[in-house]
DNA sequence: CGAATAGTGTCTATCAGACACTATGGC
DNA sequence: GCCATAGTGTCTGATAGACACTATTCG
């Protein structure tokens, strides 16, 4: 219920009005790498280059809803993944053009074989990058530091907690979820105690099915969902 | 070099434009507790009532900046504490007046005795209080989100950094770091245990002095700056 | 049977946690 | 000598990491 106090504070503060982008780092996981999304921006600044997909949040949407919106145009996804707020980067001169606010979101996609990257109505196109060779980003040197900074908290998080099942298949093999590890980890893990450690953690358990491509079937397991130490929504 | 391509960029997404907060979560540690710093507000909405310290974002300064501006006006400190970013609070109806964004950062302080809280410009009082007993608290419960919030964060970052020399004076028994964990983990340690442990770090050394309440005398030791693990800047 | 991948156990070093008494200084 | 607080060592159980061979399936 609007009061006449509140146009007089709507007056008072417009002036301190900023814009606000969410910016999304979604991550996912194939070839034994760890893969980033990239949009080639249709507009300026920066028009043909690649950056971080995001937008401006509007008046009547959460961040969090923002980040979704970005992420569906892009990919078509709207549940299914890890979302987590990652950092806000408010430098003054991020964006040439005005001051912006950005605030980056961290997600996981665990089926990038079933998801269809196409255009949008501020993307040229859209694709997955190895996070070891990005390619020229728009907006300078800011998008890549919120790459870099996404990869660290990635890092962290898989020491004290078990989203690595947030980048796999529902049912995966143990060379699988050693490979997420290896990839995040940067080195190669000792396949004894790493099966030792995630069977002993009680995290996942055997499915009634095998996985073969070469050489001898893999048995599949899926997570316990009620074992998890996730700390964040799945959306 | 303005273009008048960034005119109608501006005129574009005025209409995108969003007030942005900094609030500024800030702890110190006396009397063998945990406290947080409030403000008693001096204008409506919740005139009177305690809340989070903050306010908005101006065009020509960075968040951190007007986290700093905030906290000195009442605290009369900008440097000399631990400042990290916390999270960005975006939810629609945070505030009734209007949408606000409002980025929280945590702040420590060392020295609570030296300084002098006091009123200022959106403050009729300022105040430490006990994490355990908070007052009624302006804005709802969110600002009680954003406390908790802040608490959790910080016993985390005391389990892999060494944030807990932030609360306290350059030099220090013993005794008086190992409350400053009590308080944070809410239980008590063992003595022999959390000795052996913090020395066998390395991270602290002995100065040439003691320091005397009652009873013996205790070792003061100090903070090996090079050795820390902290992660974000002190300011 | 060769190629390819899955699956399995032991030993050792380190660390966390339980636990109780002596030392020092003020009065 | 009484009070208050500082300071000190050992044992045990759990965990992480090093390390190499056998099992299964396909062609």
């Amino acid at each position: 219920m609007p009061s006449p106090n509140f146009e007089a504070f709507e007056k008072a503060t417009d002036k301190w009005k900023l814009l606000v982008a969410a910016d999304v780092v979604a991550f996912t996981f194939f070839s034994n790498e760890l893969k980033v999304l990239l949009v080639k921006r249709k507009y300026e600044p920066g028009v043909g280059q690649w950056a971080i997909p995001g937008g401006f949040v509007r008046e009547n949407e959460s961040l969090e809803e923002a980040a979704i919106r970005e992420l569906k145009e892009e990919t078509g996804l709207s549940k299914g993944c890890y979302l987590e707020q990652l950092y806000t980067f408010g430098a003054i001169k991020r964006d040439p053009r005005a001051r912006v606010i950005s605030v980056a979101f961290l997600v996981l996609i665990a089926e990038p074989e079933k998801i269809k990257l196409k255009a949008s109505d501020d993307a040229m196109a859209a694709n997955w990058f190895s996070i070891a060779e990005l390619p020229a980003l728009a907006f300078g040197e800011s998008h890549r530091e919120i790459l870099l900074y996404a990869a660290q908290r990635l890092r962290w998080k898989f020491e004290y907690t078990n989203v690595a099942f947030s980048l796999l298949r529902r049912e995966f093999t143990l060379t699988e979820l050693q490979r997420v590890y290896e990839a995040i980890y940067g080195r190669q893990l000792d396949k004894r105690n790493f099966r030792k450690k995630i069977l002993s953690l009680d995290l996942i358990e055997t499915v009634d099915d095998t996985k073969q491509e070469f050489g001898r079937p893999a048995q599949l397991y899926k997570a316990r969902a009620k074992k998890l130490k996730i700390y964040q929504k799945i959306i």
